[in-house]
DNA sequence: TTGTACGCGTTATCAA
DNA sequence: TTGATAACGCGTACAA
């Protein structure tokens, strides 16, 4: 049997409406009995009971996270990064792997406050009375709800200039470009505007995928390129780090002979092998505003603004000036 | 505002306690009022609260599983299977990927039923009131929770035995050899015993590692081995397709050339470039066995006991016999 | 400043 | 077979 509210207040010598108060910090009690009830309530191993609270607020402050996705590790990163910004709040974060529908079922019979969808690009989910926050999905037509994410072409945008301010001027990009995910058309169309812009002709190596293997057989490639880079973006993390391996086996050095940008901004870019420059959203930013979305949907009546994030790039060792 | 038994009461004629039995599927309520409320509740949109049902019960119905290492993959494909295997149940599933003891404060706050703990091996974890289960960890001393796990040392003598009966000598193990994990030891020791009690001599070669590259890169070793080997058991889903690769990209073909078994009996080993026969409990298996052990643990108040699961062999067309 | 009493939505016990 | 009522643990208006 747990320790109640009234287990205390016997305890403490007092009503338990007077603990009540004294541990929801209420000013209506004096503070020399509310330091004694903390202390009993603490001394007992009081945990207040959720289901009750729940019953009499109609609040549950919990956060469903949908994450049906689970194989595609990229988002690993971001959600541990989304459930540690949780925990400055007083919201707690609960994840279901299930496909949308069921977990929105899950979610519903918990009476969450609200929920985080993480969605395949172009999908757009069906909203209830729940509040809901998107990441990462297309907005097409007027989803109801708001949608954050990164801003992955001005990244790519801001990749070139970086590299080209650096000297370069001969800039291949490699990553999975003949998709029908936009996330990965953003991309490629990014590099390709940045490019254009700077009247540079753009080079760009398909790599058929995302995966580490993906990017590391796209190098396969660089020796029957007419001309030869200077300078590489890499499509994500994994596919940077397959760019990276195949470099050197090949005896070329990074930075000194290639340039390697990649995309995303994760701490993992930090300790790699030739510790990487990159460019993206990092994902502690990117987190906190997602948190921050569905606790505004939740708490707000005013609706939420959908968001698109600005990237930041992180100069680290594997890119140089041009020679 | 969400419609309670009593607004259906109301709707129906009845006094809510009967709602409550017919909603329950009791026997104490004729069949024709029984039928009368479900239609309503139906058409009403009832939804019972959970809060309200758990403060009565004392019960959640909900099982957390606290998986603090989100980022090694190889357990997602788990995950997925257990929250399935949970569907045939009453019991839901939560999900938290903080550190093991943040993970337990959260799922106290929800005074889950019972708790599934993904460890690092060798890690004991203290236990409280709330019954757990845990999965892949050593049984140092004597844990006061049940552990599930697979029987991986019996995995790696069978594959030896199949691999033999098929014809082979000389057999080639490559995976993580020196390290400290409990798990990597087991499959070592397992394929070394196995060659001794047939007076094969062992053949290991070190990944140094459990990922993709670490099984492509170990194909490096291949050619200065004094005698080649007619078959190779991989220590991983990822290490074999690692493996896999290295040695198609050297003409050696599989299975004409070299026969290959992989540890890890999941689903993906099927879809693989050349179907992959392999050697290991079955997730599905492992998936439900672990939900049963829960919910025995919850349940019942018998003492639930540590279960070693036995590997299933899938042939597939990797192997074939020596010519 | 503290205590009393009621209600949240549900189950369970007992009386009708 | 049905209905009234207490209880679960907590928050809160209202009374003391």
């Amino acid at each position: 049997m747990n320790v109640t509210i009234k287990d205390i207040a016997k305890e403490a010598n007092v009503s338990y409406s007077t603990v009540s108060k004294a541990l929801n910090n209420s000013p209506l009690v004096k503070e020399g009995t509310k330091q004694k009830i903390l202390k009993v309530a603490n001394q007992m191993g009081y945990r207040p009971n959720l289901a009750a609270k729940q019953l009499v607020n109609k609040k549950t402050e919990v956060v469903g996270l949908i994450w049906p996705t689970i194989d595609r590790i990229v988002l690993a990163t971001l959600v541990t990064n989304i459930s540690k910004a949780f925990e400055a709040t007083r919201y707690s974060m609960i994840l279901s792997v299930d496909p949308i529908d069921i977990a929105k079922e899950t979610f519903k019979k918990f009476q969450v406050d609200g929920m985080i969808v993480f969605a395949e690009s172009g999908h757009i989910i069906p909203e209830d009375d729940i509040p809901l926050v998107a990441y990462g999905v297309e907005k097409k037509g007027n989803a109801s709800y708001p949608i954050i994410d990164a801003n992955h072409g001005q990244a790519m945008k801001q990749a070139v200039q970086y590299l080209y301010d650096l000297g370069h001027r001969q800039i291949a990009y490699v990553g999975h470009i003949d998709t029908a995910d936009t996330l990965q058309l953003e991309k490629s169309e990014g590099y390709q505007k940045g490019m254009e812009t700077l009247e540079l002709s753009p080079v760009c190596m398909d790599t058929n995928g995302l995966d580490w293997v993906d990017g590391y057989t796209a190098i396969d490639g660089l020796a029957s390129l007419s001309t030869q880079p200077t300078a590489i973006i890499g499509g994500s993390y994994d596919i940077s780090a397959g760019i990276l391996r195949a470099l050197q086996e090949r005896n070329i050095r990074v930075p000194e002979d290639i340039s390697l940008i990649s995309y995303d901004n994760i701490p993992k870019m930090e300790t790699m092998e030739v510790p990487m420059t990159c460019i993206g959203v990092p994902v502690e930013v990117l987190a906190e505003e997602i948190v921050q979305a569905v606790i505004h949907r939740i708490e707000s009546d005013q609706p939420s603004q959908s968001l698109i994030l600005q990237p930041l790039l992180v100069e680290r060792q594997s890119t140089a000036a041009l020679k």
